[in-house]
DNA sequence: GTCAGTGCAAACTTTTTGCAACTAC
DNA sequence: GTAGTTGCAAAAAGTTTGCACTGAC
């Protein structure tokens, strides 16, 4: 199944890079290889030690940024933007999930729900086209709500 | 009604700067008042600039970086992060709204949906306690589809 | 052979930080 | 008077860009 997706994907790529008239360059696949690689969302300098790491591969940052705009474009990865850097994470066959990012340490966790899914799939916009979607969740993790109440608590006593 | 804001949100920064043993700074005031004079999404630039010529008043951007976490802090004001630089709002009496990015100018539009709300809304969240959420859909906007047609067009006639 | 793509380093942009001066309390 | 804040400038972090070299076509 990983393997199939991989080389789905690998085939998308091919498809895209003809179609576009870009040149089908090893680098471009083996970042599409180690990003089908990665579980969750990574960011540009996550990816760029896993390429040597897991992929064997080493390319500059810059050809990182410069690729991952096209398989943005080629609808094969999904840009986010949370915390202080641009969040990565593969888009095909991605199942549809929903993030919660606690706002004191930065923590993004996934989350599925059906009747959301079915109600934002089913807005129709004006004058847009829309392609894919975000749904952030800001509030504070369990650990944090802790952490926090004994902060409180020790201004409190001062 | 306007002003009503403008006094409610100052007297809850007021609280807010009371209860966690901070200062109240004619700074703080000021850089609070502008950003209730603001309609849409600001980022710091542009709330730098506006300081000067609106509010007549002028601040380092540091002060406006210190105070804009305070006023997150206070729920004064809510934080994005799309395009390069953070985005912000007023929180206090805004209503709520999801975003249309268009992927291609970067432009960003508002609208509003009760049913998505709603369903949003009344997620239960494990581990988690939610403050405030941001819906963003991606997308081309009209303006941009007729550009990339025009383009795709060209290149297809080379 | 040609030109898109790559690597590298420098440049740029946004945000954070250190420190002296200032001021709310 | 003192410690929290501010302003400034330097530093840091992330991303983009210019240019020479390389390799896909």
């Amino acid at each position: 199944m990983e393997e199939s997706v991989k080389d789905k994907v690998r085939q998308i790529l091919t498809e895209y890079l003809q179609a576009n008239g870009h040149r089908k360059t090893p680098e471009r696949y083996a970042i599409l290889d180690t990003i089908y690689s990665i579980k969750g969302h990574f960011d540009i300098d996550t990816l760029y030690h896993y390429m040597e790491t897991e992929g064997n591969f080493r390319v500059s940052r810059a050809t990182l940024y410069n690729t991952i705009v096209l398989l943005i474009d080629a609808n094969l990865v999904i840009k986010h933007q949370f915390g202080t850097s641009s969040q990565f994470e593969r888009a095909y066959r991605n199942e549809t999930h929903h993030h919660m990012i606690c706002t004191e340490c930065g923590q993004v966790a996934e989350f599925q729900n059906t009747t959301l899914r079915e109600a934002i799939g089913s807005i129709k916009l004006k004058r847009f086209t829309a392609s894919h979607y975000s749904l952030y969740i800001y509030g504070i993790c369990s650990k944090c709500v802790k952490a926090k109440n004994k902060k409180t608590n020790n201004i409190k006593s001062k």
